[in-house]
DNA sequence: GTTTGAATGTCGCTT
DNA sequence: AAGCGACGTTCAAAC
């Protein structure tokens, strides 16, 4: 790939000029960026309109489509990958749709001035690699159960209850079950609810008698999740992701 | 605003001369593009590292700033509104950064190569209407409370509880209090936990004795949902969004 | 394909 | 600033 048939750009195109090159882009799987005056609409899980405006819009060769506004970190509208795009030149405004369906949705952009056209043709290669995060703390815990509290045993990861999966199976030092529910940052009534839901099953799966502790491992808790720890019986455990 | 002050843009530019771009683009309040290969360090809530491939980068006056890979919708980088950025031109690279604090993050882009630079001016007054969502979904049953069930007569909207505010707060036919959680979506266990808190915290609130309703409104449930709406002794009425 | 829960969730609103 | 819940959440993994 030379440098020069890595980048194409159009500023202030004519409509035909652009359709072609986005035409040519999408076939070729390349990112198309525009940049210029625009509405949008949107029909699909919801209906939205959006009325003219200087917006930026990308659409991805995995089926992407991004409509970015000066503000925000998320696009004012989108698709999501997996969607078709398509453009065309009608009454020289520049109509670009993209669908999708399961569900269907529809994203329409039309263009009453594009300022700029680009496509990119990409390689990317690498994964991103993202340190504490969820699963991190696990392994942490895992590392040295003694974090949870002195003598606590990990005896199984993810093990299936019928509420769903557990983070942690294991017991404290006398013996008793102990279930242990992480949380990467503070936490609000809906993780205790989590644990509960786990604690109460386990407690049914389990031979009638059998007390379940839970514990609720996170940095800090809210107010109302506290409250609701305490109804539930529920314990809780400070620990900051590294 | 003229066309040609609208848009500036580089193709593979000297790391001077898009550094100079960028740094002006910035002050004036410009959103600023740019694509080429990079890596990108991300340190804050996580941490993160990018080995080196081609990504679409897009700082916005509003402090935002994305990184774009050519799949997926959510940029495989970003910070969020509020940062600062800051570029600078170092061994012949292009450096990029976007620092904020509370809580303390820093995103760093380091260009091997630039293919092409943009500031665009932009101007969008719109704002964008949506419909289809849960507040529709609410003044829908408010003009029509035989949607939840005949009878029904709604008092309150965002009624306050010590749970939290209840969407719908009313009375059934034979005069029993009924709270209405609504989701304009299928639901799981969690939305069944949080009208199951405001019942309870409602009869709590109350006179002792009185027995509060139930109802979860929304297109379907999960069989998980479902049987935990049952345990609780909580209602469903299946109502689509329009 | 459906379900479930994490996420650097983000966003808006209320306290 | 913190808490709380919606979101066209998106995303990945498990079933």
């Amino acid at each position: 790939m030379t440098a020069d048939s890595a980048v194409e750009t159009l500023s202030y195109p004519e409509t035909d000029t652009v359709r072609d090159l986005v035409d040519r882009a999408i076939d070729r799987g390349a990112m198309v960026t525009l940049f210029g005056r625009c509405t949008v609409e949107y029909d699909g899980r919801a209906a939205s309109s959006l009325g003219p405006g200087d917006r930026h819009v990308t659409l991805k060769p995995d089926g992407a489509a991004l409509v970015h506004t000066d503000e925000g970190q998320q696009p004012v509208n989108w698709q999501p990958p997996g969607s078709a795009h398509s453009v065309s030149a009608a009454d020289g405004a520049l109509e670009l749709c993209s669908e999708r369906s399961n569900p269907d949705e529809t994203l329409e952009i039309s263009f009453e001035t594009v300022a700029h056209a680009a496509a990119f043709d990409v390689s990317d290669p690498e994964e991103l690699a993202v340190t504490g995060t969820e699963a991190d703390l696990k392994e942490r815990i895992l590392e040295d159960p003694d974090l949870v509290e002195p003598g606590f045993t990990p005896l199984a990861t993810e093990r299936a209850t019928p509420a769903g999966a557990v983070d942690i199976y294991g017991e404290d030092e006398s013996g008793r079950t102990v279930v242990v529910e992480l949380k990467r940052r503070r936490v609000g009534p809906d993780a205790v609810g989590q644990l509960d839901r786990y604690v109460d099953a386990l407690e049914r799966d389990l031979h009638a008698g059998t007390a379940v502790r839970g514990i609720l491992v996170a940095p800090s808790v809210t107010d109302r999740a506290r409250q609701l720890l305490a109804k539930k019986g529920l314990e809780f455990v400070s620990l900051e992701p590294t």
